[in-house]
DNA sequence: TAGATTGTTAATCGATTAACAATC
DNA sequence: TAGATTGTTAATCGATTAACAATC
């Protein structure tokens, strides 16, 4: 049913949506008006309205939106429900951070390797899954090619990490490292730990 | 300098505007056209330009930018020679992760505590400093208030723990739980790490 | 039916881009 | 001086908000 094109600002509201919606379907609430869910989201019930509207109508006039359908199209829309194949690069502090903070499966990937240069941890397993040498990660990328890699190596090691990467296939990442990462056929989303705190850093100057 | 009033999506660009200015001045390069670094970081230059005389005019006509001065400027708006106080609250694999991977002087902070429920892990150091029993979290931050407090606490604690921060006084946080903070007299900066994932996710969907 | 609330169009606002005169 | 490039104004584009007719 995704017939317009939808903007990256909605995209970036998707989540969010959905994480309410959870809430709202634990607390076992059936249905919620865009009124209400605009004062508990602190967003205009008309933006609601709009961005549930990119999709097809959810909702029922008279009545709001039922949480449990319209949680189930959003989690539908991101593409939750199928899982992507996606590796771990880079099992120091950050990635094992990730490793044990992200639930994958409810976020719509399943991690199938993991890899790190650090002898002492190749062979073992993180979360049920191996920890391979970096040196194998072209041979075992080319037998199996992962939808997404996640980089948290160290900032030296990610140009040649990510170079090696999109060579053998890879084509979406998810960035930990302070470098930008550029192809034009590949899709990227950084996390720039340091620019976010940098932009709090801003704000609390200006009080 | 700092004159009109200067736009949120401008403030979330100077961190980055400052990585490649730190580069370029690596490189030993010193001036910079606004063109030239558009091509860098693909931006426009008409961009650029616009978002550098948000502050006061910096370049040379004819010449373009000194890229020491430039970045020292964005520096100086960002905040970063002036160190505010941080905790962090939670020392788990995410805290970890955090204390290990950011350069806190280097982003404009100074830590001062940590603090977790963790037996083992109290009155142990952390990159050299102490940890503290989150049972005393009132009564030291009433002893010297941090100017900010990082919460990488489980989601199931975070409400709790926040609630206290702000009740003694913090008002400033740099969020990790998948909780939405909201205070009318407080500065949230959140990294919502499944949100980033899901995006991803989404756009990994439509190719 | 009357009331509530959506879906959708139109108006507003803000951010980005283009253009060019000022000036180094 | 001539060429380069900024600072700044105007035009464009896109996103948010307001309004209201459609309809449950």
């Amino acid at each position: 049913m995704e017939k317009q094109h939808v903007s990256a600002a909605v995209v970036r509201r998707l989540p969010r949506y959905l994480r309410y919606l959870n809430d709202l379907s634990r607390r076992e609430i059936v249905r919620i008006s865009s009124e209400e869910l605009s004062r508990r989201m602190a967003l205009t019930a008309s933006q609601i309205r709009q961005d549930f509207n990119c999709f097809g109508g959810y909702g029922q006039q008279g009545y709001g939106y039922n949480v449990d359908h319209l949680r189930q199209e959003i989690a539908a829309i991101l593409g939750l429900p199928n899982q992507k194949k996606t590796i771990l690069v880079g099992a120091g502090n950050l990635g094992h951070a990730i490793l044990n903070h992200i639930d994958f499966s409810r976020h719509g990937f399943k991690l199938t390797d993991i890899y790190d240069n650090n002898p002492a941890l190749v062979g073992t397993s993180l979360v049920g899954v191996t920890v391979h040498h970096i040196d194998d990660l072209e041979q075992r990328v080319a037998a199996d090619l992962p939808d997404m890699a996640i980089i948290t190596v160290p900032r030296a090691a990610a140009t040649d990490v990510v170079d090696r990467l999109h060579t053998c296939g890879v084509k979406a990442f998810w960035n930990f490292s302070s470098l930008d990462i550029r192809y034009d056929d590949s899709l990227v989303e950084s996390v720039h730990l340091g620019d976010s705190l940098m932009t709090l850093r801003y704000h609390l100057e200006q009080r």
